[in-house]
DNA sequence: GTGAAAGCGCTAACAT
DNA sequence: ATGTTAGCGCTTTCAC
């Protein structure tokens, strides 16, 4: 009934007067074909709406031009931005996305990385669930299609790696608190096993020292949920927990969820943000810059991660099927032996986005675009600017009236 | 090497004695088959590592066991958890989630569209970029596999649809409004052609002469982001703008970005809320209940959006591959002629979810469990309790000193 | 209940 | 540059 349903190369050859594999070649682009055969093939493919069947192309040809993506938990606001940024560039490729969530559950994780292997993925792109427990599903994984790691590691030489610099974020976050003035920081953070919170804790105690010499640092370690930056702020807060300590200046936090639990509790407390204490997250999530006062935070160089990663992949996809490091020229080059190197670990510069969390007097700007926040589910282009004399405001008697 | 990795179905025939298609026939478990044989066929399979490929598998059977996810801007902070609840209700029933942003753009949604079909999915899920312009690659796509529309129509009589009932959602915002005594309420939502922007605000519409008889509503219209709320709040609160009415005490938002950019606009101006005004939004997503105060909500049922999505794919996929209305019994009941009927329009009904922007002296809740915001992008599992006493807070001086 | 054979739609050798 | 011949790994008739 409809065209082009069931049209298959056969087809396509019998209507044009030529070959299935001339078609095929024509159609795939895969070798060198005549002028008017060219023309003439495509012709007849275009009249009769052929539509190539990718998954006999994928099984004849040991490729599904279909890459794997293995989330924790798509519901943390920090995968969303990421996800778009990855479906495009693969997009771009030509490569479709498989998307699982694991639910934060290494056990699923495993299964669903199974799955996706049956299902022949060309290769995969995993933010594991967990440092440790992660570990042998995705080295399994690895050492049957090429494999990158993003935002999390999980254990050395399991994988390549892309991610941000945390530890440059971190600096960035403690210079611009010094600048400003604070001297009594404290950290809220995660004490997870995850690379992420394990790396911004480290570079918080490494760089704080600067700050505050010769004392120890402050830290409360949860986990990376608005829930627990509200209850590590009653803590730090309750004098009988700080003992004799004055209460912090700026409190550092491990991620942007945090810092939004931390400035909602601060302000049912009473206490002024940014004027007795400043308050920073880490992600540039969404939702940093809709809290008052808008979250100071490093922002995440997303799109940079995922043309990173793409990019280690194919590399991987190139080189023989084998993505087991194979002794090629730049490889071979001498290394340390008691490091066990992760086979790249590439870190991306992040950028420190400063807002009224940390800055008073920020003039309540007029608005300011944002990332993906910008359309809800039935969304619409966006009026061009935010204050625009000429958008609607209806005082509405006539439509739709009951 | 690894071993597993190009076994096949001959070889586990050849192990096992018996011939591929009675191994066939044990591991897909397509046919009666011999008890012993079965026995030893797995355990063959098992010893050799054996693993199906999916791929030849689909296009021997035409069924890929895969549905494409079409969305609109996975960034939206609402589609998330639809996703999480999509691909888990799919993933126990065996079946893989193609995933594909479209950047909000119509053309880049047919591409797509076209490009999943290609790769041959059993099935579609879409929530269509807009109401009009998806309508052509919809409507093609819906007549070559099972689609079911979600969260947003496209018109008429294209596909099923799942989305909440946004009619009622406006109704349980507006009674608890007049419940709490608000009397000069007035909407901010979105003018698009997509149509939860069109139900929301005819809902309001509908139930607010309930509250004002004989006064015409007031509506401002302009998109669904946060940065209109704030643009909409600076004009209705400017007087030149909003003539000789005194201002509202209650602002009804068509969705939760709108309402947190109208709470954050308000406490610049210095306006109470819910002292002066009550604010509420629509979908509960994640950040609603970070700010401060936290959003009254509509929220959405989205487990139940995704398991009746299934529900009706996999009925779609049952009946004959014709997905085309086929005139069977429950069809063929008799319709009003005029009425252009999409074949299902199922309804969920919403929950209201009242918090701080409409109801003051909330006790400053200790924390409480939300849904999918919980963990960070290294995020572990989280304490019991929010105000557990043993949870570390750790004055730290030993560990990685600089 | 089991085996032999055919073939899903395509690409990749190997011919010419 | 084009055609011919083999399959990719599996499911599915069709026989027995």
């Amino acid at each position: 009934m409809t065209p082009g349903s069931d049209i298959t190369l056969r087809d396509v050859a019998r209507a044009s007067g030529y070959s299935v594999s001339t078609v095929s070649r024509v159609l795939s682009a895969s070798r060198p074909v005549g002028a008017g055969t060219a023309r003439r093939v495509r012709e007849a493919a275009e009249r009769l709406g052929y539509r190539p069947n990718q998954v006999a192309r994928a099984l004849r040809s040991r490729s599904t031009a279909t890459v794997g993506l293995v989330l924790p938990q798509i519901t943390n606001p920090f995968y969303p931005t990421l996800v778009r940024e990855l479906t495009h560039v693969l997009d771009e490729r030509g490569r479709a996305v498989l998307l699982v969530d694991c639910d934060d559950d290494p056990d699923k994780e495993a299964a669903r990385i199974e799955a996706l292997l049956a299902r022949q993925v060309d290769a995969l792109l995993v933010v594991p669930v967990d440092e440790h427990r992660s570990r042998p599903a995705v080295a399994a994984a690895a050492a049957r299609v090429p494999l990158v790691l993003l935002d999390r590691s999980c254990g050395p030489g399991v994988a390549d790696l892309v991610a941000v610099d945390n530890a440059a974020g971190m600096a960035l976050v403690l210079d611009h608190l010094a600048a400003r003035g604070r001297r009594r920081p404290c950290y809220i953070g995660a004490d997870g096993t995850a690379s992420a919170a394990a790396e911004r804790r480290a570079a918080y105690e490494a760089g704080v020292s600067a700050l505050t010499p010769g004392e120890p640092p402050l830290l409360a370690l949860g986990d990376f949920s608005a829930a627990w930056g509200r209850e590590a702020v009653d803590r730090l807060w309750d004098e009988r927990d700080r003992g004799d300590r004055r209460p912090p200046d700026a409190v550092v936090c491990g991620n942007d969820l945090i810092a939004l639990g931390v400035i909602q509790r601060l302000r049912q407390l009473g206490v002024d943000v940014p004027g007795q204490v400043a308050v920073t997250g880490f992600d540039d999530v969404p939702p940093a810059d809709l809290a008052d006062p808008a979250v100071t935070t490093v922002r995440q160089p997303v799109r940079d991660i995922a043309v990173e990663a793409v990019r280690l992949l194919e590399r991987g996809l190139d080189g023989a099927g084998a993505p087991v490091c194979d002794g090629s020229p730049q490889d071979a080059a001498p290394r340390s032996p008691g490091t066990p190197v992760a086979r790249h670990a590439v870190r991306l510069a992040p950028h420190l986005v400063v807002r009224a969390s940390t800055v008073p007097d920020t003039a309540p700007a007029p608005s300011g675009t944002r990332h993906g926040a910008r359309s809800g589910p039935a969304g619409t282009p966006a009026p061009r600017s935010a204050v625009s004399p000429t958008a609607p405001l209806i005082p509405n008697s006539t439509k739709a009236a009951q």
